[in-house]
RNA sequence: GCGCCCGUAGCUCAGCGGAUAGAGCAGCUGCCUUCUAAGCAGUUGGUCGCAGGUUCGAAUCCUGCCGGGCGCGCCA
């Protein structure tokens, strides 16, 4: 019996109890969720819903408690039923009831965890959107390990994803960018507003190295030749560095081509068919006002030229009419003033902005050394890339600990002990937890054992097991929440839990047999197959997380 | 000034109205001649920023205040 079927029944027993006595159904939810009380007294599940509905049909909550827990008594697999304290429904299930969940989680393998709970939303997730003038380093890093591991959650909770990286190759950036590669390319300082960093002459080299006549062009064709190349090398080296991360974009998406390809003006004219757009200063102006923004947009200088906002719209835009239902921003809490300004990109084109545009704000990591400040600057050469990162690091400390926060709090790294490598990083723990199951198989495979085809789920009785088998029983709820909630977060801190939980079992239970301890071999049997479901869980959690399962460590 | 986010153990952080507020790390005390001790058990450590309010019940929701971060361009 999953949490899931308990539930159900728990529903069963209320619609049951409510029908018997006439009370009013319309009150009652669609479904029902368990808690997992803390305190074993408690139970293995509790339902509060006595206490939710006793109120909206005028009974005591304990009376109401009563009567349930007498209907779900006779549900079988449900050992027992209690009411406590102002309501609270305690239950407990057969062993061999919850044993029965090594066998599902086992059997589902790699699929345990997914579900269709987002199934049929087209999600467009667009994240790290870094400019193309300088390598991606720790500030899109954030975004990146949690924008992928969002990704896959999404994915493995039936959304249809498209994850996508935004190019801003539209701008004056791009043409400063050029004019300090040419600067750093003739031995020139970098101008005014120009780039600085040792990329910059790196990136330089290796145009010049592609094209020697390069600096004998007339200067604005040398720019060009600097701008075009310069501005394929620096992409490249993002793709690479995010690819080492392992993190993968479905569409790397060029402003420039929303201007090419007529997106923009296709934008405007669907804006001002909608209503919102007018003159006025010898601009073009967007209402976005009538949508809960501070002020109106320019969308059309008075100069002519369109603005970043008119690329931003025609961006959104093109989006949808790729037919994305959702479109899923993911910025950074500087950006946090552009929030009402997108929405009301979304409602001034028509749509909802409550469902079609959903914006993300993470908070900024901040960096300490030693307890000490650390500021980002690229002039001072603080600036850490993510390549940098990954060789202090590794992919795995440095996902896993930028994913198993929540992006609402500024996170906040000690140089010094993210560079240690050293147990600080949960994610030790979990892997762990994974290497010593591996382990563990690799000794049963040699000495002979066999998980078999079936075991006897009552043999798996022991309070470390039942603990496990909960906790293993728990994921597909977690996953589907940190995809609805879109919090990467949820999953990783469940991992540790579960990490916890094997090793107590492990401590607890032995599963092979030795001299000393002899391990009856049906005990053996149904145990590994407990372990199994241990390992598939953990492999699966840190899969979503884009964190590796060691075989050993 | 206005707006968004945050304030929970020594540190980094969980806890989308539930029972005695948690984890990892750090500290202290125990536990390995055979399934990985990167582990387990025990222990130390808390005015959940402050003050009101809402209700059977508030770290969680509301209001105000204090403290911190970030943002408020016809820039990109």
């Amino acid at each position: 019996m999953t949490p899931a079927n308990l539930a159900e029944a728990v529903l069963t027993a209320v619609r049951a109890v409510f029908s018997r006595r006439g009370l009013d159904s319309s009150v009652l939810p669609e479904s029902v969720t368990l808690e997992r009380p803390r305190n074993p007294e408690h139970g293995d599940y509790a339902s509060t819903i006595a206490l939710q509905l006793a109120k909206r049909v005028g009974m005591p909550p304990r009376d109401l408690a009563a009567a349930v827990a007498e209907e779900l008594s006779r549900t079988p697999g449900v050992k027992s039923v209690d009411v406590a304290g102002p309501g609270f429904l305690n239950l407990r299930l057969d062993p061999a009831a919850a044993g029965q969940l090594a066998r599902e989680v086992v059997l589902a393998g790699q699929a345990y965890g997914r579900s269709d709970r987002l199934a049929g939303t087209r999600v467009n997730l667009e994240f790290v959107s870094a400019n193309p003038t300088g390598p991606i380093h720790l500030g899109h890093t954030r975004w990146a390990a949690v924008g992928d591991a969002l990704r896959r959650i999404l994915a493995a909770a039936g959304a249809e994803v498209t994850s996508e990286h935004y190019i801003n190759d539209a701008g004056s950036q791009i043409d400063r960018f050029a004019r300090s590669l040419y600067a750093a390319a003739k031995g020139e300082p970098t101008p005014e507003d120009g780039y600085v960093g040792e990329y910059v002459a790196e990136i330089a080299a290796r145009v010049v190295a592609e094209r020697p006549d390069v600096l004998d062009l007339p200067i604005d064709d040398a720019v060009a030749v600097f701008r075009d190349r310069g501005y394929q090398l620096m992409l490249e080296e993002m793709r690479a560095s995010l690819e080492r991360f392992g993190v993968r974009f479905d569409v790397w998406f060029s402003e420039r081509t929303l201007h090419t390809s007529g997106a923009v003006d296709h934008a405007l004219a669907r804006l001002r068919e909608q209503g919102h757009v007018y003159e006025a200063d010898g601009a073009v102006w967007l209402r976005t006002t009538a949508f809960d923004d501070d002020k109106d947009r320019v969308l059309v200088r008075r100069n002519g030229e369109v603005t970043y906002f008119a690329a931003d719209s025609a961006y959104y835009i093109n989006k949808r009419e790729r037919g994305f239902d959702k479109c899923v921003y993911l910025l950074g809490a500087d950006h946090h003033g552009y929030v009402n300004r997108l929405r009301a990109i979304a409602a001034c084109a028509g749509d909802d902005p409550d469902y079609n545009i959903e914006i993300l704000i993470g908070q900024l990591v901040n960096l300490v050394r030693n307890g000490e400040p650390v500021r980002l600057s690229k002039r001072a050469g603080t600036i850490i890339t993510l390549d940098e990162l990954i060789d202090a690091v590794g992919v795995d400390a440095a996902r896993y600990s930028l994913a198993r926060s929540s992006t609402d709090s500024p996170l906040t790294l000690d140089i010094e002990v993210i560079t240690r490598n050293s147990n600080d990083n949960p994610v030790y723990y979990v892997q762990y937890a994974h290497a010593r199951i591996a382990s563990l198989l690799r000794m049963a495979a040699e000495l002979g054992f066999d998980r078999g085809t079936d075991f006897d789920p009552g043999l798996l009785s022991h309070e470390r097991e039942g603990d496990l088998l909960r906790t293993l029983g728990e994921f597909p709820t977690v996953v589907a929440t940190a995809a609805e909630l879109r919090e990467p977060h949820r999953v990783a801190r469940y991992l540790e839990e579960l990490a916890g939980t094997y090793h107590r079992f492990y401590d607890a239970c032995q599963v092979l047999p030795r001299a000393d301890r002899p391990v009856p071999q049906e005990l053996t049997r149904a145990r590994l197959w407990l372990v199994e479901a241990s390992r598939i869980v953990l492999a699966n959690g840190l899969s979503l997380l884009g964190v590796s399962a060691p075989e050993r460590m």
